[in-house]
DNA sequence: CAACCGCCCTGGGTGC
DNA sequence: TGCACCCAGGGCGGTT
């Protein structure tokens, strides 16, 4: 639920508060939320304790601290996932999963999950195409906000698929960090319908697809991400405000800010999809 | 090989 | 008041 922008929020809160520090004590308090460290949870807290965490990075909606030496501590937050700069001492949150307490004896990093479908792991980093990623982001395709970005080849990405178009635009291994919320603005903007077979979107129609997912997203960058519900919020707990300029997603039945018709919400792979019945033509 | 389906998980909300 | 049920959904493993 976290996309691109809440994710690249909470990025910006680790280089702020946790960049340059070294670790001092982990806890782990429910091992599902290192499941992905193979090792397992003593093993994670063992290689964290004494590391400094060097620069926060991101692709897509993974989030990782790279420790030197080439390893990396790496998080997805998943549904629910919250990365919270906290003062020792500052009461547990209910679903605080892991604690990372600090040598300098300043703020804790609490990383609480409510759905435990997000994680920690500590995982070796790798050059990919010139670019130091840890393995399991390897296969991920570049973010629009990545300098390096080639428009030209995600719309080419994306014409190859043969599928519906929001399918496409949810693969990760096509572009990456758009998920339902944005994806569902980004047709809107575009004007498509989410069943739109790729094999017929123009080359153009495709790159304005992409343009609006772009533009959308750094739109909700700027208004500190989308939250609903408290539960996507930047380090200090604060949540962003970009729901409320949100024209398709979470609006069934509200009008449509370009044509006034109710916007309508359809079943999509056991989720929702919103769109405009008007300005969004089933195929 | 590409496409697609089902599963993982919790708690807030709703309807009876 | 309480209980059963529904819903949110990214990523991955298994199947077609």
């Amino acid at each position: 639920m976290p996309e691109l922008p809440e994710v690249e929020v909470v990025r910006r809160g680790l280089q702020n508060h946790v960049e340059g520090r070294v670790i001092a004590r982990v806890e782990v308090f429910h091992p599902r939320s290192v499941r992905r460290h193979l090792p397992g949870a003593a093993d994670f807290a063992g290689r964290l304790v004494g590391r400094e965490l060097v620069a926060a990075r991101r692709r897509g909606k993974y989030l990782w601290v790279e420790l030197g030496s080439g390893e990396a501590v790496l998080a997805h937050l998943g549904m629910s996932g919250q990365m919270l700069v906290q003062p020792p001492g500052t009461p547990d949150e209910k679903h605080l999963r892991v604690r990372m307490v600090f040598a300098d004896d300043g703020p804790e990093l609490r990383f609480v999950d409510q759905r435990t479908f997000g994680g920690l792991s500590v995982e070796e980093v790798v050059e990919v195409d010139g670019v130091p990623l840890p393995v399991p982001v390897a296969h991920i395709a570049r973010d629009p906000m990545d300098p390096a970005f080639d428009p030209a080849a995600a719309v080419a990405a994306l014409r190859r698929k043969r599928t519906e178009v929001k399918r496409a635009l949810l693969d990760q291994t096509l572009v990456s960090g758009i998920g339902n919320i944005y994806a569902d603005e980004a047709l809107w903007r575009a004007r498509l319908h989410w069943a739109r077979p790729t094999d017929r979107l123009s080359a153009a129609k495709a790159g304005e697809l992409l343009s609006a997912a772009t533009d959308v997203m750094r739109a909700a960058l700027d208004a500190g991400g989308t939250s609903f519900d408290a539960l996507y919020v930047n380090v200090n707990g604060q949540s962003g405000y970009f729901d409320r300029s949100l024209a398709a997603y979470g609006q069934e039945g509200l009008p449509c800010p370009r044509c006034g018709r109710p916007i309508v919400r359809e079943p999509f792979m056991n989720r929702s999809s919103f769109s405009c019945p008007r300005c969004q033509r089933h195929p």
